[in-house]
DNA sequence: TAAACACATGAACAAATATTGATATGTTTG
DNA sequence: CAAACATATCAATATTTGTTCATGTGTTTA
């Protein structure tokens, strides 16, 4: 049941590489601003003073992911989360960080 | 209830940082290894075929970021996970990261 | 079809980071 | 106190990674 698991030399790789791309600000700002409904890139980089390039190769990775995905309506491409996991997983992450208790 | 809260920029930044360290794989490798019960510096750099120095370098960072601490037993210092709030975490990513569906 | 718009991509560079090897600190035992 | 042991730290290096600038791709509208 809640038996832990310690994954496996690959495992731990591969969650690590999503780790890793949750562990930029910028990145992180991106995810956040796409938390409640889908975004378009210009937007994101208008709210978050972003270059557009800079949004689009963030994106790009967080695509790889399979953190976000986009959809296009017209000439611009509207990003939101992948899915319900990575979603809830940020919102508690988010709320992890704000707790401050020690136990 | 279940309303998003956003977190400010300054938070993300916070945020971030933590991801960051959990964005490695021998880190990870070593959380994980420490998951069960308190394991000495040589025990895990033994068993994870680590250089001593490598693993105490990378515990340096996880003491910082407060996700592990480390108590001394004569000459030995064996580290586990700083509290609940990090285990329980760890594995839930990892429960996550097994999961595959896309909904 | 050509121009305008929105986004993606490639090359290049600076900054951050993981790793190594040598050395220092602190603890125990003779 | 000295030697042995376990861990920590320092300096240096090699790799990774975030960002920028210039350019390319695809879609719409005149």
């Amino acid at each position: 049941m809640s038996k832990i698991t310690i994954p496996s030399q690959l495992d731990t790789t591969i969650l690590a590489e999503t780790f890793k791309l949750l562990g930029d600000p910028t990145r992180l700002r991106i995810l956040f601003f796409c938390l409640e409904h889908p975004r378009s890139v210009g937007d994101i980089a208008a709210s978050l003073d972003l270059s557009q390039s800079l949004v689009s190769h963030h994106l790009r990775l967080l695509r790889g992911a399979r953190l976000v995905r986009g959809n296009r309506q017209a000439k611009q491409i509207f990003y939101e989360l992948a899915d319900k996991h990575v979603s809830d997983m940020l919102v508690d992450m988010a709320h992890h960080v704000c707790e401050d208790s020690d136990d």
